[in-house]
DNA sequence: GGATAAATATTATGCACATAACTAATATGT
DNA sequence: ACATATTAGTTATGTGCATAATATTTATCC
């Protein structure tokens, strides 16, 4: 590939990375969340109680960052957080009431900001955005080791 | 648009960004650099000497982040910043020797991760790939006010 | 069962990027 | 020409996320 299709492949990552956010912050702004958070609070509704290992693995943070962020959305009432009857090391995550009226907010936000972001686009192109950007995301992922190349790796 | 979907859209375009900045951070240490330094080494090389707001406006960063890349690459001798001569106000950037050198090592590494970022995808997909996505980060872009909704503004 | 390895979470620290508030220089309007 | 508005850049501060180092608990292996 030459410089000039790998330059605009990066490029408008990097920009559809920096923009996707400041949006989802404008938007999420109004609800008292920065971005991030609502990831942690949207997992939580879908999968129920979980450990913050979990919560790692789920939303691809490292642990300290899952450490500060459910630390924040303790601090603000929407979840709490208990230590584990069967492994005192672990601490399970939990919504609140006040979480759980937030996560569906949260939901209709979300909605708003993907319609918001594939306007323009033919149908079949955002049916495939999914795949096509998961594609990528597996591609480039620093925690499973680089295949050497071009194959994939087996499941 | 569904909840399933948008989040699925959402998600993947968090991820994304996730782990291609990272990626990018793993490849450049190397080189001596922090993801988002790449970025002005390379527009720098492709329109040469500039103000600091024209390189804002070129990489989309806010002027303050601008400051900040603009002092750590002066620091470490990759470009220098000299007062305008007709503006007192603005401070030209430029690319030293050894910035053009690292640009170039740049360009090569940024081919290595595009072409590892769309492993695996038809070509066709791959082709369409950078328009798609600055579609989409036009479509999120916080800086042009909102259009109320569909409309494109004029120009 | 006692040493050792692994897992869970945390603290400390560093980076990019953002907004808000500010200074200094240039344009502009009367 | 002077008051005012705009523009270029910086400083201060806050956010998310990362890695490295550390305690504590649990699992594993003679």
């Amino acid at each position: 590939m030459d410089f000039e299709q790998a330059d605009a492949v990066n490029q408008a990552i990097r920009l559809l990375s920096l923009r996707h956010r400041a949006r989802a912050a404008a938007l999420l702004a109004p609800l008292g969340l920065h971005p991030g958070q609502e990831v942690l609070l949207l997992e939580l509704a879908r999968t129920g109680p979980m450990i913050q290992a979990q919560i790692s693995e789920a939303i691809g943070c490292e642990p300290p960052s899952v450490t500060l962020m459910t630390r924040k959305l303790e601090a603000s009432g929407h979840i709490t957080r208990t230590p584990a009857p069967s492994d005192r090391r672990a601490s399970v995550v939990e919504l609140t009431d006040s979480g759980r009226a937030l996560a569906d907010q949260v939901k209709q936000l979300w909605c708003t900001l993907a319609e918001e972001t594939v306007t323009g686009l033919p149908a079949q192109t955002v049916g495939d955005l999914p795949g096509v950007l998961r594609t990528l995301a597996g591609n480039v992922d620093t925690r499973q080791p680089r295949p050497s190349h071009g194959r994939r790796a087996p499941a």
